[in-house]
DNA sequence: TTTAAATGATAGTATTACTATTAACTTCGC
DNA sequence: GCGAAGTTAATAGTAATACTATCATTTAAA
């Protein structure tokens, strides 16, 4: 399994970026450091000079890779999503039973992603932190309908038709599956958000307790 | 009852602004002409330049009612969920059965504001639009917590918590009825998102089908 | 009618998000 | 080991944004 995990690498649509940052130390610095200063400082107070600085690069360095922060967001959340989707995929991996497979890909869902099957040694958990509080803005923007035509989403989207497609397994007989999995991958972003900052908001203050919430709404929706 | 409509007032957080727009005609058209331009264009692109511009006034004069753009958003929301939480509580009012009332709330929900309760004559349509794209970014930032302290999300929360108790009245046994209000709210705004940008993401391309939705879920989720 | 308050007009600043140019350093084929 | 090609650094500059400040003018209230 290891092998597989470190031959396996997360697809990133490579229009996201001028240069592949994989393909150069500096690169990879870039992606890295983005992350802890994005993680830090959330990414209003993100820009070109912080991060150049932060590497010991130049501003028009880091232009040579992505075009915009916005597109190094969109790279960091395809990251995220892709290490999501390879989670979800080898964690349900023959798993025959329709609910025990959609409840293993909830759990993984809630989860720290595993960034070992990337190029980039960053803390997991930084990265759902990044994703809880900017993913949102990655696509609510005037620009959203070119770019999700030019495939800037499509690991999220597949990661979403998967779930919905778990659902349909469980019960086909359910209108709603694309909107239910809508609903348990924003929640997956959401309610850690609500947790950390609207506490009363939320009754799920640990993985556990959202995961029970979401296996309990799950579990009644789509058997009863 | 339209007496009562035109007497009441939602009460916006007096440190939303400097000065209250409701107080003077140009105060009205910053608010009505705001909401005009970032329907059409988004916040992004909107700046005072440009508001001041289309009232014909100027960039000064603005920044005497708003501190900046972002204060001016928070505003915009709290007239949404303030006109929301009237239009719930009038409707769900007298309402002896606890699942009917939450269902009218729901419904209430997902449906146009009626802006007929404030001194602005927008359209409820437009609120919206801007609440579905643009609240999300009102809280996704490093000053939420001081924010949220400050109460200017506090209509916000409100609504969530009357929703909250709703809930606990059809079933006091729920565990979750605070995740389950926040993941109403938030479907109210985000699923109309989906069905303009990510097709395919959900099932619900109507208010009928998202009340369907919804309606299906919460009542297997609480008595079941 | 006087006075204060509100608004308009104009100018200016710091920061951001880039673009352009040239110089220096690295790497790779030969 | 050398030169060419590619990569990165250094520096400068631009347009737009998000304000702040000042003072003149208009409007409204006492």
């Amino acid at each position: 399994m290891h092998n597989l995990l470190s031959s396996l690498r997360v697809d990133i649509n490579s229009s996201l970026y001028l240069k592949d940052p994989e393909s150069s130390s500096l690169g990879i610095n870039i992606v890295k450091s983005s992350i802890d200063l994005i993680d830090l400082h959330g990414i209003e107070e993100f820009n070109f000079k912080k991060l150049a600085k932060a590497i010991g690069s130049t501003e028009s360095s880091i232009y040579r890779y992505f075009e915009n922060k916005h597109r190094l967001l969109l790279y960091i959340s395809s990251l995220y999503w892709g290490i999501m989707e390879f989670q979800t995929v080898v964690q349900t991996n023959n798993m025959p039973d329709g609910m025990e497979r959609l409840m293993k890909a909830v759990e993984t869902l809630f989860s720290t992603p595993q960034t070992k099957c990337t190029s980039f040694e960053v803390e997991g958990q930084k990265l759902r932190h990044i994703l809880n509080s900017e993913f949102v803005k990655a696509y609510h923007h005037k620009l959203v309908d070119e770019e999700n035509e030019a495939g800037y989403f499509s690991i999220y989207k597949r990661l979403a038709l998967r779930l919905s497609e778990m659902i349909a397994g469980v019960n086909a007989n359910y209108r709603y599956n694309n909107s239910l999995a809508s609903l348990i991958i924003e929640g997956s972003l959401n309610q850690y958000f609500l947790s950390e900052h609207f506490h009363n908001l939320t009754d799920c203050h640990s993985k556990d307790n959202l995961y029970e919430f979401y296996k309990d709404l799950l579990t009644k929706t789509l058997t009863s």
